[in-house]
DNA sequence: TATATCTATCGTAATTTCACGATATAAAAA
DNA sequence: TTTTTATATCGTGAAATTACGATAGATATA
């Protein structure tokens, strides 16, 4: 019998959580938060110059991590400085605990 | 001056989570671990009845969350059990928790 | 005003991801 | 043995990602 389907759609929470994921999902982007975290903030040019990769696709990977809302930069000319958006990476945070706790999303 | 050059490269820890992370950054594979998750193990069938994606594509983020280690399946003909890979699991969850920790990676 | 500095954006090429239907495989059931 | 069931894999096309150098823009400094 084809009976009833239970289409469990995606839930916002999962879709959430996967945007952030995906913004974690490369070595580049975990070392940049890794420097975010410990240091609170940085300037581009620190990054630039300690990540082994060319100036353009580091502003690529800070691009990615604002648009999933993680980041945020600051202008402070003619430098910009970049800190992790505390909320998102809050919500993050609880939302990577409650996948791990089995808690339901 | 255009003195030493401090590249930092990428650790080891830094990619392991980097790669987990990308494995959970799709919506439909936080979906199927959360599932997992909560009843540690479940027939593929169940998935592909649940998930409305075309099977085979639910087979490909199946594929791609054991090439992360994710989880196994253990073959029960005709069907497919799959469950999380408890180790990598718990690994991702220590490297989670430490990104968010601000503990050195 | 002209120049230097810092960073973002553009254009591009190679690769990967994502979704699908069709096909293949392997074991159970008829 | 043939058929059914359950799943993986193949082939495909569209879109996204990743890396780069070149270019552009905005603000200090000379």
């Amino acid at each position: 019998m084809e009976g009833i389907v239970n289409n469990v759609e995606v839930s916002i929470m999962e879709k959430r959580l996967a945007k952030y994921a995906k913004a974690l999902g490369h070595p580049v982007r975990i070392q940049i938060l890794n420097i975010l975290n410990q240091q609170s903030c940085c300037f581009n040019g620190y990054l630039t110059e300690i990540i082994p990769f060319a100036k353009s696709t580091i502003s690529q990977h800070l691009k990615s991590l604002k648009e999933a809302g993680l980041i945020q930069g600051e202008i402070m000319p003619p430098k910009i400085r970049y800190c992790l958006n505390k909320d998102s990476w809050e919500e993050a945070q609880q939302l990577f605990k409650n996948l791990f706790n089995s808690q339901k999303l």
